[in-house]
This record gives structure tokens, sequence and C-alpha cells, in this order.
DNA sequence: AACGGGAGTGTCTACGTTTACATTGGGGCA
DNA sequence: TGCCCCAATGTAAACGTAGACACTCCCGTT
């Protein structure tokens, strides 16, 4: 027996029925009303109001070969992918695209089977924040589905990719660091295996260098982007020797978890030590104190991400690569070194809760 | 002219053609292999593999009224309505339902929008957290979708439910409050058409009568979820000419504001203000001071969510309400009020950037 | 030897659309 | 008056799959 979905029984033969007319007819006042009489379109238009008819996607999907929805793709659910997500949702919301999501969660079985549901017709293309796709695809065995990267390459294929420059923002942060006075500057690296952190690291190194301060080994930690691995290693550079003045986080994140370390050291920030994040969540202007930090148009990445896709899956033409501009923004985590060191810390004790 | 999916031609027919057998029989061996001999079996998916062919899921859909899909609408993406997302995602994910997102933006006629989307077939049932459903479903002259609430209730329907008691939960925070030796305690409620903040604020009421303390009309501000608007409120609080020593926050974002508002008068938390949130997002123990809050378990309410949803979807019949329980978490934005009056305020010039 | 039945497979229709192609009728033009 | 063409509509064939039903063996039973 034939499971039916209770839910919606009119379908275009009933609307068509209802009017005595032939499908067609009220199929084409719906997709392409131009072709019909002004009176018969306001007919159809009546009944499908009447009769509560509402187009089968599915059926509608099959004959054009069209799902149209789009995947989104993130490695995670933290509060910056989902910044991205916003801004492409915001452009789908006013089209004829769904938005599905997925969570690779850093997973490249996950990330195989996102590609799949393409080929399965769930979705026409699929925006992609992961920066790896599956062998058969990244090697060009497989034909890639209509794709668009959002600031990681994927390496070895040619796609388009929406992207910010993390090697000039973190050299801007640094050298803002710097101009301060500050002349032991940490970093909080990211992943080594995200591609971007290492930009961002590499950008944290040539703005030393280009300030004339050695790099130094020691003060390099690395986070897995969470607060608490931000605060762990935040740690660890306060337990050196000579620990730094001022520490460049890979992310906000990271850097949220090095504050609380300051704080919990009964330090505090920007006085001890200045902090500086990297993405500008919406979370940065309000946090204690509020973060300096290198502005990633998240919102807008999203934007152009699924607009482009959209535009690639019209036909029309899209560009290779779109590089949006960062921007550091000066809040009150940085300050100019003190002449206390806060080698000497634990000013009082940490409180318990 | 027909246009085609370019990815995947492979088809049943493709296959069944391959091995020179009956599409029927490709169909049982993926969908009821246990009534295919098996060696058949085994070869049928042998020249799957070969062919790289996937079942056309809009085909299959169609076939069989079921889209696999839920669709998710929350009224914003906010960090806790995201949270509570993840939760269903983390279930869908080992299902055969892809998750679909959307967001109402308080829109009515979103959610209207949204409601169709099921009546069209792009998904089989819907997880919905904005507590308004279109007229013509609420008032039941349509049948309402495979549903589920979240948090809040679909007032005039019969709708399960997965909730927290936020009532107890407000009670709780202001007790708290109580204990630590506070009296004069403001309120930062959420907007009044959000029948769950009404329930905060009713709670907050409740225990203060119940400690016989006072109610003050002026020591209840209303914000609408926003950091800043938490800021603008605590601004006003701070103003009065005898201000709140503790304040309870309708949720999280505003208690970030709040505090933030606090330190920029030059004020500490807790020592001049004491300040309890709502939900207890990811940030809270990150955030300076760690904030004490009322956690809301949202991971677990869209997991069980989703669950309810899937089962009812699957005709196995759910509860009609699940109440999850809400837990105070003290950290470090709560402490005895302390004899300093928090009026004489200003202790140091507010820093600009 | 005849029959029943079940395991294994094939045939074919329906799911709800869109659209290529066919048909109709009427108006413009010679 | 006759013809052509176009506008408006109808007919019917796909799209890829699932499953109802039909069929063919073969084995066990009588």
């Amino acid at each position: 027996m034939t499971r039916r979905k209770r839910s919606n029984p009119a379908t275009i033969k009933d609307v068509a029925h209802e009017l005595g007319m032939s499908v067609a007819t009220v199929s084409r006042a719906l997709s392409r009303p131009q072709l019909l009489r002004p009176e018969t379109r306001e007919r159809v238009m009546d009944a499908v109001e009447r009769l509560g008819y509402r187009p089968n996607l599915m059926a509608r999907g099959l004959r054009q070969g069209l799902a149209n929805a789009i995947l989104f793709v993130a490695p995670n659910l933290s509060p910056f992918f989902l910044e991205i997500f916003a801004g492409a949702e915001a452009v789908t919301r006013d089209s004829q695209f769904s938005l599905l999501f997925g969570n690779s969660n850093g997973d490249l079985g996950s990330v195989q089977h996102f590609f799949e549901q393409i080929t399965s017709g769930k979705a026409d293309g699929i925006i992609l924040l992961t920066g790896v796709a599956p062998d058969g695809y990244a090697a060009g065995e497989r034909q890639l589905p209509p794709l668009i990267t959002v600031l990681e390459r994927l390496p070895g294929a040619v796609v388009p990719v929406v992207h910010t420059d993390h090697f000039a923002g973190a050299q801007e942060a640094v050298r803002h660091l710097v101009e301060l006075g500050h002349r032991r500057i940490a970093h909080i690296a990211g992943l080594r295996r995200v591609p971007s952190a290492i930009r961002r690291l590499e950008g944290y190194r040539t703005a030393l260098a280009a300030a004339g301060v050695p790099a130094t080994a020691e003060l390099i930690e690395t986070g897995d982007f969470t607060m608490s691995s931000g605060a762990a290693a935040m740690m660890r550079l306060l337990a050196l020797p000579q620990p730094p003045t001022a520490v460049f986080c890979s992310n906000d994140e990271m850097a949220y978890g090095a504050i609380r370390a300051v704080v919990k050291m009964g330090l505090s920030v920007p006085e001890d030590v200045s902090v500086v994040g990297f993405d500008d969540q919406n979370l940065a202007e309000f946090y204690n104190p509020p973060l300096t930090t290198v502005a990633v148009p998240r919102h807008e990445l999203g934007r152009r991400a699924a607009q482009e896709l959209i535009d690639q899956l019209a036909g029309r033409d899209v560009a290779r690569e779109v590089v949006l501009p960062t921007r550091l923004v000066v809040r009150e985590s940085t300050a100019p070194p003190t002449a206390r060191r806060p080698g000497s810390r634990v000013r009082h004790a940490k409180r318990n809760r």
C-alpha cells in the first residue's frame, strides 16, 4: 500500500479537475504565467487558493533535476561558523533555495557523505568550510559537484573560493602590538592542519621579523580554537621564566580563554598582558574587557558564498576568488606594556567558586 | 529540453541493465536485501559500486511520500538557539534525515512559509522554537504538520513540547541572591511577547515575595535579549537614586551586556553589583567574570526534540510533554553585597578607545 | 503423478510535475 | 474567400523509484 502524505491531498490534478482544465494549464499558471490569458490565470489562482494547493517540490525537483537546496557544510557548530551560516541564510531566505546544514565534525567520512547527498539529489550545490574533500573528488576522479569553498582552499582542485587575507590580518594585529611598544609578543596558534591558522602564524612571524623582533619558539603555543585550549596555552605562557607582555591569538575564542587565564592568575588585561584575537565575533565588543581583534566579515563571507553558488547554479559565471578585507578593531584588551613585570604574578589568591 | 543533473547519470535502470536483471531486483537489493538470494545481492552491490550509483532521493521521496528531512525553525540565529540546533543535529546526523534550517526572524509570515514547506514535501516535520504558528493552523482550520515545539507552547493546539521550567529556574536564581544577602534585586526581563520570558519574570516576582522583599516597579527593566539591550537596561538601573545591588537577567546575553555596563561605569562585578544570567551558554564559563547562571540543557533539548519528532514520524507514540530540569550554576559574578554603596559611582573615568 | 506453496525474480503502474508536441480557433492580410 | 500564423490550451511522455501483482521454478507432500 502506498503511504501518502496525510497533509496535502490536493494535487495539480485536483485543481485542473475543479476547473475543467488540463494539468498543463494549471502548471503554466504557476510557473510561466505570461503564457496564459489573464482571466485563465486568475481562475487558476483562485482555485489554488481555495483548495490550498501547494506544488509538490519533490515531484518538481525530480522532473527538473533540481533540488532547489543548498548544503552548508561546516567543521563544527562554533559561533564563528554559524555567523557565516547566518550570512548564507540571509541570501537563501529570499530565494527559492532551502538551506541544509551539515556538520562534518572534522571527519572526512562525513564530508564524503555530504558530497553524496548531492549526487543523490538532496541538494544542488555545497558551501564548504572545511577545506577538505573526499579522496575521489580531490584527486579529480569523480566530478566535483557545484561547490564553493569559504576561507579554506581545496587543494588540488580549481574551485571558487570566498575568503579573507589571514596573512595580512595577522600582520596588522602584531604590528599594532609592536607599535604599542611590546617586544615579547606570544602567539597562540590554531591547529596545524588548518591552512588559515598557518597563514596567521606566518603573518605573526613576518610582522615580528619586520619589526626586528627575533622570533622565539617558546612564545608560540598551539590550541584547538576552543576557549579552554586558549586558557591552557596562556597558562603555559605565564609559567615561562620570562612571560610575554602581549599575546596574539589565532581566534577570538582562544583569546577569551587567554584573558580568563590571565585574570585567574590575579593579573589583568591589558595592564599586565595585552591580548588580541582574530574574527571579531559578535561577542568581542561585549567581552570584558572588550576585545581588540581582527574583524573577519563573517556575514559577508556567507552572503557572498551563497550568492556565488546560486549564480553558479544558474549558469552565470562566477569569480574564481573573492577576497574580503580584514580590519583591525582596537578595543580595550590592548595597551602599552607597563614597567611592572608580569613574571611576579599572583597578586591576590585565585578565588574559588 | 530536459535539464539533467550533470553529476550522476547512473540510475537504477543502468544498474539493472548492466546485470541483465530487472529494476525491481536492484531496488530490493538496496531497500530489502533479505528478499534476495545472497549471491544476487552481492552482484548488485558490486555493480552499484562500480557504476557509482546513488539512489535519487527525490524520486524515492516522491514515491514514498517522504522527504526524509526535518525543518528546524528558530526565531533568530543567536548562540542559544544554535546550541539547541546542535543537539538536534547530533541526532539527525546518525539517521536517514537531513536537517533544514529556517530562520523566522520573528516574522509570522516566515513561519507560515516554513509550514508550507511541509505541505510542499520539502520536509516531513518541524521542530519549532518560536511559539507561534500561522493563523490557519493555530486556529485548527488547517491540519498541523508533524510538529514538536521547544521551550514555547503553541497556544490553542495540542502539540508535543520539550521544555524546561523557567518559573522554577528563575526562582532558584533569585533565591540565591536573597541568600547572599541581597534585598535590592533588579530584573532585566525579556520581551513581553515571549511566554518563557514572562515565566521568568513571574519566577522573579514569586521568589521576591517568598523572601518578604517587596517588589518595586522601578527595578524591572526590559530588553530584547541582546547584549546591547542588557547594557542599556543596566545603565538605567545604575542611574536610579538607589541602584540595585544585584540583577537577575532573563538570558545570558543581557547579563553580559549588564556586566559590561557596570564595568564601564567604573564599578565591578560582583563587588558592587551581582549579576545572574539564564541559559548557561557555552561562553558563560569563560566570561570575565565567569557568569552565575541558570543552566538550560540546550543540547539535550535539541536532542530530545529531534528524537521525539523522528519517533512521531515513524508512527511511534511520543510524550505530550517533556520537562528537563534547570540547575543553578554558581560562578563568580555573584557575591554578598558590600557596605559600599554603588550609588557613589564612577570611581575612575571610563576609558575611551 | 499431481498438487500446493514458497522462494526468487520480472512486469508494470503510480507518485506529481514539467514540457515537447499536437490541436484548436480566430484575426490579419492578400 | 482563403491562407497563415500565433495565441491559448490540451495530450501525453518522461523524471527515477517502490511495490503490487504475476510468474516460474523447485521441493515436499499426498
